[in-house]
DNA sequence: AATGAATGAGACTTCATTCAT
DNA sequence: GATGAATGAAGTCTCATTCAT
């Protein structure tokens, strides 16, 4: 077999255990319904993944590595509060565009599958944000307040965000603008 | 047995359900184990709750419960920001003094184990907020945008926060009152 | 408590038993269910049966009983066919007015749960008629076969016109009649 | 594994559980038992069966199947009462052989885990009885009852003939023949 | 490497029976 | 005698994982 179709094989997999694991929930997806939604068999999954938290461990740092290439990198010419309206949209428009990411975060945030290691990995993303608050606080544009917190605080906005954008049927175009403006006036100096 | 016993037996199981729900994660934590750790038999369990989901419900509608009590109706002689401080204050030391609570609330917030009947029974104890944020609208010191998305923000920030909290080993007195600066910049027109 | 009452309750537990064995079938009727509809406890149920099988056995004997006294004693006057005719007819009506007997019967007939004793004594009901047929022998009316042959034979056709008749939303009145006739015909010399 | 493997999987477990079945009683035969008995795991029967009462279901159908094939087409040119006398015997034959048929069937006859479906099913294996019936009648040799009465009857009597002949230590040569004939005397003009 | 039938531990749930009141 | 909450053994069924092919 080709490398190329290896690789589909993982991918395939990968992506059949996303769409199902948000569709039906983490526990009401045995390895055996990803096999048939991978169009492989089970025995083909262990090949790739030692066992099931693995596979949803991989999943997670997927979209981490997927959200991390979605951000262009900061144009440090431009004003602070530009470049983080730039993100804080980026990473919105991201999700919004990855309906499953995002339902697959939402149901993982908080469990102990997912790894220390894995967080510790999946943090790396944001490392980019902290080093710009960073410099805003130097600049004395945003609060005086430990990254972390801030980082967090950030985080959740985001993520709540997104969950009322997905509960809603219909968003005014404006919600996002609300948003970002809500955002950095809690944050800025 | 004394009326008495009865009570203390469904509210040992409760208890014991929610401790090693938020110790062990839903789904490593079998019927069994929670009558253990109550001391009743399975059956027993299952003489006050239909089955394990409804037990779940049941433990989220005490919290909310719970967290409607713990908060002191607001007392409208005072200043909105004065108001909304108290509040959040309130809800965050509610969370910070019943960790078992903040720990099942994130397990459980994007779970479809929690029934739209809980949730709607549940999200009762925001209405004094929204009936604040309005009146904080109509007085032009509170943004005027969708009063859900505001209320959204506000549960998204305190959840953030206490997820901070809890991971830190040790907090500064001063992150709460940050925490709650934040959000009131947020909000504030 | 009176005598009378005690005797009630017993009979009370007994009816509702039987309504709700042949209703939902003996492995959908617990003991919480027959307690329920009799309106007693658990525990009285355990007064009277030291268990399941004992209360199941009693009813067993009690429709056998009742079945009994139903008949008529034989009028030794008439001539056997129609003895036998009145035997059929009325073991045949019997059942026809008591319904849940006739379910009873049916789903019990073959069940271990029925003990040998219960069943030793149930046949006795069955005396009478083994006599009419040996003296109905010797006047070269019935068949010579073995007295057992032809009373299991006789009472596979009840059972299985029972069925029919059970089964059908309008009986013709002459089916009883149609059923008799072939009866007698086997069994005539 | 041999495809021959896989036949003789499934036939394990249909032939463990009817002689357990037959053995203990329905309600004593955990699946476990089975599995047991048929060498497998538990997980087995339920990747043939998808539960019990499917399983169950399935052997009745085999035992029709099985019961149709047993017996041989009528022979059109035989006289009606040799036919008939041929399907009789060779229907209580097939039953005697197969001693846990009868003793399955026995049990599960009035029971509601037989589908609708499995009931119609298996009845097909009666048509042919019903069309030699038919014929009977029109050539004024059987009675003029409702056919569906007829082969109620006729199976009434086929069961209770059973019940005498597993009930008796010892069985004479010539009750078979006696059963034949009343039955035939039943039904006949 | 790919497969999927086989496995059995373990989950949830039921219910006959007991026993303190 | 009457009660029914408490019990836990035992039932059905699921599914992560293995391994012979």
């Amino acid at each position: 077999m080709l490398y190329i179709c290896i690789v589909n094989k993982k991918e395939k997999i990968l992506t059949a255990a996303l769409e199902l694991l948000v569709e039906k929930g983490i526990h009401n997806t045995p390895m055996s319904a990803i096999a048939k939604a991978a169009s492989t068999g089970m025995g083909t999954i262990y090949n790739y993944f030692p066992n099931k938290e693995i596979l949803i461990n991989e999943i997670y740092l997927r979209i981490k590595e997927d959200e991390k290439s979605a951000f262009v990198a900061f144009d440090t010419s431009m004003p602070i509060k530009t470049q983080f309206e730039n993100y804080s949209t980026s990473i919105i428009n991201f999700f919004i565009n990855n309906p499953s990411y995002f339902k697959f975060m939402e149901q993982l945030q908080a469990s102990p599958i997912i790894t220390q290691e894995s967080r510790a990995e999946g943090n790396k993303s944001i490392e980019p944000v902290a080093l710009l608050l960073k410099q805003g606080q130097q600049e004395r544009i945003i609060k005086n307040i430990a990254i972390d917190e801030i980082l967090m605080f950030i985080g959740g906005a985001v993520l709540s965000y997104l969950r009322w954008y997905f509960s809603q049927s219909k968003t005014s175009a404006t919600s996002l603008k609300n948003q970002t403006q809500m955002v950095w006036d809690a944050i800025k100096e």
